[in-house]
RNA sequence: GGGCACUUAGCUCAGCGGUAGAGCGCUGCAUUCACAUUGCAGAUGUCGGGGGUUCAAAUCCCUCAGUGCCCACCA
């Protein structure tokens, strides 16, 4: 053996022995244990947030070596506009966009550009020692996951748990999609709030620019100062012109609140789309999905919306309507969680799914613990949103994705709205008008990028052209209506009956509400059965001193940068040794140059029991032949207390109990106490075959940590018969019970 | 505004009723010995502030302050 560890000289060849014996897949006997590895983008490169996969491997090389029939299950997210969002920063280096393009082009371009991304994440993960069954791997755009989910939508819609509404949601007009409430980060942010003249009051807004679209003026109930106005019609001084609105009263106003006086644009604002159902008020749009005032604005028209500001604003003071301007007011605004760009509160159609049915078995699982969070305080959080979950907004106005599988008919649509490329000429119009101008339906389908169906629309649910004369809904799928489906459509055939439930799912626990309620959701209602077991959830994994990693503040650590300079072993024992559960994880080289010198720890004592071993030069039998002295039993004591506390780790999820132990007992007690202490006994054979069986035992327990070193150690004493080693592979060997 | 955590050695964190621990860092010494990716020894803390319960509190309770996360609202 060398006379140090070298990682590069053993973990590439070590991970490809694994491989090819069979070592991942599972065992044709044991008990089933099964986890789904949460599928990371299809394009992605490791950041260090996938490092925490470690726990899944850690779990699954646990099971395995306790003789369950233990398999991880990989898989890749197409995550649409994730994917999309990257792609299209790459075309803009071009000078184009995605508007440039027909629908079924540029999903051809990002399947390309994915394709081409693809499977170097798989590369990286097997870097890290991860034994998951590669061959099993799930893209969720494969056929079989794409056909699932049409089914599941057919059954939602069939059973009415499916709408298509004008709803207020927030788009980004920079992306091009609406946003799922979740999507949406909140930003403080200082903005002017204006004081202005509208009829006989003043109101105060932070969105003049929206007044075109208002259609009523509202105030508290309560409000002694306007209470002989409301139910009357006022007349307002527009800036293109008087036009009338009605005050009406409503309790959401308050009355603290500037002059107590707002405005009312149910097209542009949340809570006044929420008044505006109230009290029966025009919803009247005047901004369009390109972020520009449309043909309602007047001279303004054309304006981006932060322009539109300006200009209106300045127009306002021109014409004495301002009254003051307070330029330092405190808000939040939502943002899109990729641009950050402000969201514009938009009312459009939306394909919707009723989730109050959906949720409540959701939530009796999660009360009666029929699948258990840790750290328990997530049990809390998940229930927390499950109570306030609204229906669920699935479409999406991207092309990466599973397309809506539902089907207007054109000549029963003739009012449906489309923009069409033809010729490299953007068209938009309706379809009855533009075929009747001599558009053929074949130009539609070929350079058709968006159908915007009317509310009310007519249409068929069919994975196929029920026609010759149907469009496609271009909307897609929100990519968590798929992967909500994970545990659906990994699992095949007879493992519905004997892996699922499956056992463990540990995830980074931002996902918490997006994926794992979607998942519970789907497999309830899909399967009647809960999709897992138990989740473990962690933080996210920080820098040294616990901060976010982030481009901008520099402190981005890669992985495999790691690997290459302390191995795999050193890496996955950083990420879990002396780390709280559910609690960030500061990744610090310091630490994990600490765990690369354990590893060679590690290698060392093998060295030296392999040379004593040598010296002595016969074989060697078990413990128990032998006379044994005090300390040989004390330290044979000492293991089993660690054979017992490293297994209840393990049980309960707190890896760090578990490292934490066998690195305290290896190192100082065995290494610098009992070890030291035998170079005195150096043919004694008592004292040769109890080093050899707690140092195998301590390999044993080590190795789903960190597998690559322990196994070649493994293998060095394979080579050599005194070492006495029978199990071929560490990774298949069997794991330390107690002697009773 | 509501909820959940957290505040212990320079840094990252354990401990959760019997008068302070680990890793990394730091200081000194040792070593032709399996390992300098080593060994031995050592320094460093009024356990966020205040109050209470108790024979006894870092540990339980109250309160104040600060930090982080989640949720809601903001015209």
């Amino acid at each position: 053996m060398d006379k140090a560890y070298d990682h590069k000289k053993h973990e590439e060849m070590i991970y490809k022995l694994w491989e090819e014996s069979g070592a991942f897949g599972p065992s044709s006997s044991g008990k089933p244990y099964t986890i789904l590895m949460p599928p990371p983008n299809a394009n992605a490169s490791l950041h260090a947030g996938h490092a925490m996969y470690t726990i899944d491997d850690i779990m699954v090389r646990w099971k395995r070596m306790e003789g369950y029939s233990a398999v991880w299950i990989p898989g890749t997210d197409h995550a649409g506009f994730e994917t999309q969002f990257v792609y299209e920063k790459n075309l803009a280096k071009e000078g184009k966009s995605r508007m440039d393009f027909d629908r079924a082009t540029l999903y051809q371009n990002i399947y390309n550009f994915v394709s081409e991304n693809s499977g170097l994440i798989f590369k990286q993960f097997r870097r890290l020692g991860f034994s998951a069954d590669w061959q099993r791997n799930v893209f969720t755009l494969d056929k079989n996951v794409t056909d699932k989910v049409f089914e599941t939508f057919r059954q939602m819609e069939t059973e009415g748990k499916i709408y298509r509404d004008e709803y207020m949601v927030n788009y980004c007009t920079h992306c091009g999609t609406s946003l799922a409430e979740l999507e949406i980060d909140h930003e403080e942010r200082i903005d002017s709030l204006y004081y202005m003249k509208y009829g006989p009051f003043i109101l105060a807004t932070v969105r003049p620019e929206t007044k075109f679209g208002d259609t009523a003026v509202a105030v508290n109930p309560k409000d002694k100062r306007y209470q002989e106005w409301i139910g009357k019609e006022i007349e307002v001084e527009g800036l293109i012109g008087k036009f009338k609105v009605k005050v009406i009263a409503d309790e959401m106003v308050d009355p603290e609140f500037g002059t107590g006086v707002v405005k009312v644009t149910p097209a542009h604002d949340p809570n006044d789309f929420e008044m505006g159902k109230k009290h029966g008020l025009e919803i009247k749009q005047v901004i369009g999905l390109d972020g520009r005032l449309n043909d309602k604005c007047g001279k303004y028209s054309g304006l981006k919306v932060a322009e539109a500001r300006r200009v209106v604003v300045e127009d306002l003071q021109k014409s004495g309507l301002m009254e003051k301007i307070d330029d330092k007011y405190t808000h939040s605004v939502g943002v899109c969680y990729k641009c950050r760009r402000v969201l514009e509160p938009m009312v459009i159609l939306n394909w919707f799914i009723k989730v109050d049915e959906l949720k409540k078995p959701v939530i009796a699982a999660v009360k009666k613990d029929r699948v258990v969070f840790s750290p328990r305080r997530f049990k809390k959080q998940m229930l927390d949103w499950l109570t306030i979950m609204h229906d669920w907004p699935i479409s999406r106005q991207i092309a990466w994705g599973i397309r809506i599988p539902a089907w207007y008919n054109v000549d029963e649509n003739p009012n449906m709205e489309i923009s069409v490329l033809v010729d490299d000429k953007k068209i938009r119009g309706s379809v009855g008008k533009l075929m009747s101008e001599g558009l053929s339906f074949e130009k539609i389908e070929r350079g058709l990028q968006a159908t915007f169906a009317p509310k009310g629309a007519r249409y068929v649910v069919s994975p196929t052209a029920p026609d010759s004369r149907s469009l496609q809904e271009t909307d897609t799928f929100d990519t968590w209506f798929s992967s909500g489906q994970w545990p659906l459509v990994t699992l095949k055939g007879d493992e519905f009956s004997n892996r699922f439930p499956t056992d463990f799912m540990g995830t980074l626990s931002d996902i918490l509400k997006f994926w794992v309620s979607r998942m519970m959701m789907f497999s309830l209602y899909l399967a009647g059965e809960i999709p897992f077991k138990n989740v473990y959830l962690w933080s996210m994994v920080a820098d040294s001193k616990g901060i976010k990693m982030s481009k901008s503040k520099g402190n981005v650590i890669n992985p495999i940068e790691l690997v290459d300079k302390y191995g795999a072993d050193a890496l996955r024992m950083t990420l879990v040794y002396g780390v709280a559960p559910g609690s960030k994880i500061p990744l610090s080289e310091d630490k994990v140059r600490g765990m690369r010198n354990f590893s060679n720890k590690i290698w060392n004592i093998g060295r030296f029991l392999q040379l004593m071993y040598e010296e002595y030069g016969k074989e060697v039998s078990w413990p128990e032949s032998y006379e044994l002295t005090n300390e040989d039993k004390g330290i044979l004591n000492d293991l089993e207390k660690l054979i017992s506390s490293v297994t209840r780790g393990l049980d309960t999820f707190r890896y760090a109990e578990s490292t934490e132990a066998i690195y305290e007992f290896l190192w100082h007690k065995f290494a610098d106490v009992y070890v030291e202490s035998i170079k005195e006994r150096k043919n004694d054979p008592g004292a040769l075959a109890v080093s050899r069986h707690v140092y195998l035992m301590c390999l044993k327990m080590l190795h789903p940590f960190m597998p690559f070193v322990t196994e070649a150690v493994w293998q060095e004493f394979r080579k050599n018969r005194l070492m006495g080693i029978q199990e071929e592979w560490l990774i298949k060997a069997s794991w330390p019970v107690l002697d009773k």
